[in-house]
Order: C-alpha cells, then structure tokens, then sequence
DNA sequence: CGGCTGCTGACAGTTTATGGCAGCAGCATT
DNA sequence: AATGCTGCTGCCATAAACTGTCAGCAGCCG
C-alpha cells in the first residue's frame, strides 16, 4: 500500500469534519490509529499542504470553516456542468454566494490545464431559467465540434421559415431562455452569426479543423457587442 | 517532506495532461526525476486510486478524458455555490450536461460529511432567474440560522402591509423568481409558513436551538406539497 | 497553582520507497 | 516474420521516510 500515509491524512481530514467542536490530538490519534508524536506529525503535514486546521493547547484542533474535496475525478462534461453551474452563481445570486460562486470557479480554473481553462471561456456565455424545448440537434456533437474546432455543416432554418445549408466555425455555445445558441462565423455570409439549435434541421461534423483558433473567433466577437457579455 | 510522493503523483498528472499525445514512461520518468521503475510504480498508485491514465506498449502513457482536480479547499459558501450551480444545471440544461450536473453533485455529496450533506437537501429548494431586489435581512445570517436549527425572529410585514412579529424555525432557503423564500414553521401559527426576504423588516437570531431537526421538518414539509418540488 | 493540551527535538526500530537488473508481452514498422 | 520500442512485473539491496517512545517547554483553563 503505497498510499498508506496519504489515505491516512485525508480520514484524517474527515474525522475533524465530523466532529463541529474542538477535537483533541489524543482522540484523533486513537481513531486513525496512530500515535500521538505521529499525529503531530499529520497535523503539520495537512497545514503544510495548505488544510486550515488550528490547534489551540488546552482546547484542541478545529478545523476552520472550509472543507476540503479529495482528488475527485470529474468527465469533461461533469466539469463543464461545475463551471456552467457556478457561473450561474456567480452572475444570478446573492451578491455574496455570487461572490463564492465566483471564487470557487477561479479556485477549478486555477487547478486546470492550459487548454482546458479556454472551456471556462467559451462554455455558456449566458445563462437563462426557463427548460428549452428539445432539440433534433445533438448538443454533445455541437460542443466536441466547438472544442475540436472542426466545421460544422448546418442545415437550417431561419425565421422566416427559409432553409439553407451553409458550412459555420463554431466558437461557443449560449444558453438562452428557451434555446440554445451556436456562436459561429458563417462562411456563407462571412461574418458572424448565431443559430438557435432548435432550427437546425440537420447537421453533418466535418473531419476538417476550420483555419481560426477558437480562442481568436471568440475574442473578436467579443469585441463586435456593444456591452461586456460576461466576466 | 513528508508529502514528497504525493506531491510527485500530483505532478504526474499535471504532466499527464500537458500533452494530448501518448507520453513515454521514460520521458515522464526524467520529468518527475525519477527512475523509470518507480515511474511504473507511480503509474499503478494513479490507477489504484481511480485516475483514468492508460497505457499501452509500443505507444505510451494517455490520460482518459475526464480531470482529476486535486484536493481543494472550498468555504462553506462556495460549496453551497457548487452545489446550487449543480442543482441549477441539473434541472435547467440539455438532458446531457444535467446528467453531467447531477453526476457531479453525486460525487461531491459523498465526499461530504455527513451533517454537510444536509445542506444539499436544504439548501436552494428553487432555483429561479432574474437578478432579485436587495435585499434588508442578511441572508448568511438565516443561512446560519439554518444551519445550526436557531430560532429567528422576524419583524414582518405581509402581503396586505399588516406587520407582525414571529417566532419561526426555518429550515430551508428557496430562490424564486424575484426573491428569496425561507421556509420555516411558525411559532405563531403552529403551520409551515414562508416568509420572502424582501419583506422583512428587522430580525435577530436567538441563540436557542429549536427543538426539531431541521431535516425532519424539511420531511413533513415536504409531505403537505402537492407536487414533488425537487430531485 | 495544577491539569490538560499543543508542540518540538532526539533517537532507535521499522516500514516503505527507490533504483538497477532481468525477463516477458504487446504494438508498430519493416 | 523480425526487429525495435514500450509497458509491465518480480527480485533484491540500499536509501529514505515513517513511526513510537521519551523528554521537555509553552499556552489555556479552572
């Protein structure tokens, strides 16, 4: 068991949640099974790590408010759901859990890779309440084409009822009220234009990367709205 | 240093995700200094606790997409963040990302404490959209209440503008559309009562405990709804 | 003050991790 | 098929880390 010290620390971790009143190193020492000098020794090591556990002689340890998640693995869609979710948060709640939104997605954006903090960027740019009605379009291939940065083959139709086939370069998806939003430069019109999801009648992913990086795409369009979107 | 291989096993990982393309043992090996058969042992921690990193021979090491976020401290309110953003997302997105949502708030609540994972049950009955009015009452102050079962009293005034003056126990928090909503019994009325933030007009919190548990009364609040509210 | 508790140092015994070596197996290219 | 590269495992001696015991000092409480 190579992990024996580690795995230790964190039910270390976990019994000082468990407990709300000061605990002492006697008791902790007993329940992860150690001795007392070896305690210490933990307790150093998880404030080394940065865990704001306190010790006050004569009282006890307490762990101050604050709970530390273990190494979790979450998929790519599960993180995308985290930082959507906290996003939200962060721009619909209470000015202070807004404020703990916004920190706990700086906190997942700090921890993540390079490529994947553009996520962050170009996952949801708005938020909205209400349920959408359901779409023909499969959202999950939408997201692997933005990330992928492939070309997006849409048939579709407009709100006129017209249809056309035009070739796009996803860059972000929007969640509006009722529907979802492609943001995408269109080839046929060469500018940049949305599509609803909810009228795409069909759509092909090609195998070719479209000549933009995403992150270039998503910034310009950035700067062709008149008021700061988000962030 | 007593933290050297976990460290280290942190740090692989971090690498791991560096490159997209297969990495060689013996290139991870020199980049965590390291030989190539602690590498190996490295490697078989990783997968013992559940990282999704792959290797086949002739061709190299792959981390499985899907991110491991090493441990994190989180504060109380940017738990609640996560968690509200995770309810918000399972109920509100694409069919997909809220199976995402509502995965990632499964892993999150079984790290948890027990006496937190109440707080996933009580915390934000509702979600709702519009940026709400300010509010007068310090919403981390009934949070608290709620949190530790205290009786609040409220100077309130209702819909018709009559003020009272009552004792309630709240034990849940609700966001609407507009405003926040405490559910709580009432003292007064000896019945469940909800009470909208924006309407009260002063309160303190006692520092007597209420004599029923907060998650029971949650139960029996639940059970004179019509509808299912959640989950 | 006295009891309890946190905290640190030293030291010896034990455990664990590490690196080198050897060998087997799977994948890709020739 | 054959070669080279690579993942993977077992073994073993050495080095490093961890652990427990003992001792002593300091801070908080009644």
């Amino acid at each position: 068991m190579p992990v024996a010290r580690s795995e230790r620390l964190l039910t270390l971790l976990q019994t000082l949640r468990r407990y709300r009143r000061p605990v002492t190193g006697t008791v902790l020492a007993e329940e992860t099974g150690v001795s007392l000098r070896t305690l210490y020794r933990d307790i150093a090591s998880l404030q080394a790590q940065g865990a704001m556990v306190e010790g006050e002689a004569g009282i006890g340890y307490v762990l101050k408010p604050g709970f530390m998640l273990p190494p979790m693995m979450f998929s790519e869609e599960e993180l995308e759901a985290l930082v959507l979710g906290s996003r939200w948060v962060a721009r619909a709640a209470e000015p202070r859990l807004a404020g703990a939104g916004a920190d706990a997605l700086a906190k997942i954006a700090a921890v993540l890779p390079s490529d994947m903090r553009e996520m962050i960027d170009s996952a949801a740019l708005f938020v909205g309440p209400k349920r959408r009605d359901e779409d023909k379009a499969d959202v999950s291939a939408i997201r692997k084409a933005i990330r992928l940065e492939r070309i997006l083959e849409l048939h579709y139709g407009d709100e006129q009822g017209r249809i056309s086939r035009r070739r796009v370069w996803p860059f972000a998806l929007g969640y509006f009220e009722h529907v979802r939003i492609i943001m995408a430069w269109c080839e046929l019109r060469q500018d940049f234009r949305h599509f609803r999801t909810d009228r795409i009648i069909d759509m092909a992913l090609h195998d070719v990367r479209y000549p933009r990086r995403r992150a270039v795409l998503l910034e310009e369009w950035r700067k062709t709205q008149d008021v700061p979107v988000e962030n």
